[in-house]
DNA sequence: TTTCCATCATTATGGAGTATAACGATTGGC
DNA sequence: GCCAATCGTTATACTCCATAATGATGGAAA
């Protein structure tokens, strides 16, 4: 017995396995596990896109404003359950970048028609394929099929 | 002859149809999921819950030392994936409201050991079921073996 | 036409969750 | 005894999300 360990660095202690502790009460708790996978996601978005100054709330105001040209301010942000005051910020944000172009609707002068600039289009081009590979790396334990299946099943928690 | 309609309330003209928008860009995104996912529990649980001065997070803190006793306050951040410095102010709550016991590991005077008060406990016990039904009642549209399968497939996103 | 209310966006503000840096107290190897 | 690591704490800041109040515009009714 009393082998001597390898003591990788002098002067510091083994660390302690800190012995897991039991998280099944938990386990079976969709809220538990959603906040765990989003902050997965959220965490690897940031760490991949930081530098481009994307959000993933910004991204999601680029992929719609390409899929709905000239929608009004208010239905994007009811469509992305963003209350009107924090898409006064969100979009102040990326129209001072660029990326996105405000116009009033001579229709209903109080109202604004987005649109992306060609700047918005590209990055929402150049960021998808980006985005989407980023996310498949993160879910790199599920297969193409439990994928669509997390997928599907998520969207049934939320209000048709 | 020009049938008066109902007309629920005088003045008003009928609510615009809003023509919803096309969302599918987002659709396939795992992350525009199941932060709308998120949002729904997150909400039904303020909903059903707030009265009792119960969040999630301090729900999550009272799974764990009820399976966990005598657990380190460092242990068991690290479990929630919650920084030191905000478990701090959790525990402060709850030890105030009478949920938390804490006491300083004799073995490491450094450390303080967790466990739930009797009435820790019988919160717990009692929240349980109800917490579970409401979210079963978020995942209506899903059968059992459904809501089987989503917490499986979210458990392979987080780090085993 | 004038009046009145609804709509749309904005400003101001606050709460909750999460992050880092710096600090005091304690521990244990040297 | 010295010194670095550990454990919890304080101070602080940033992001996200929410409500209330305001200004501008539109539209229906008096």
């Amino acid at each position: 017995m009393s082998t001597t360990q390898p003591a990788a660095s002098p002067r510091r202690r083994a660390a302690p396995p800190a012995a897991a502790l039991d998280l099944s009460p938990l386990a079976g708790h969709v809220g538990f596990q959603l906040r765990l996978a989003q902050q997965q996601v959220f965490d690897a978005f940031h760490r991949g896109f930081s530098a481009t100054g994307i959000t993933p709330a910004r991204y999601a105001v680029l992929a719609l404003l390409h899929a709905n040209p000239d929608v009004q301010q208010g239905h994007l942000a009811e469509a992305l359950r963003v209350k009107p005051p924090n898409m006064v910020a969100l979009l102040a944000e990326m129209t001072a970048q660029g990326l996105v172009d405000r116009q009033v609707d001579a229709a209903n002068r109080r109202a604004y028609l987005l649109r992306l600039t060609p700047a918005g289009r590209a990055l929402y081009e150049k960021l998808t394929p980006e985005i989407l590979a980023m996310e498949q790396q993160v879910a790199h334990r599920l297969t193409p099929a439990q994928y669509a299946t997390l997928i599907r099943l998520l969207a049934k928690l939320s209000p048709a």
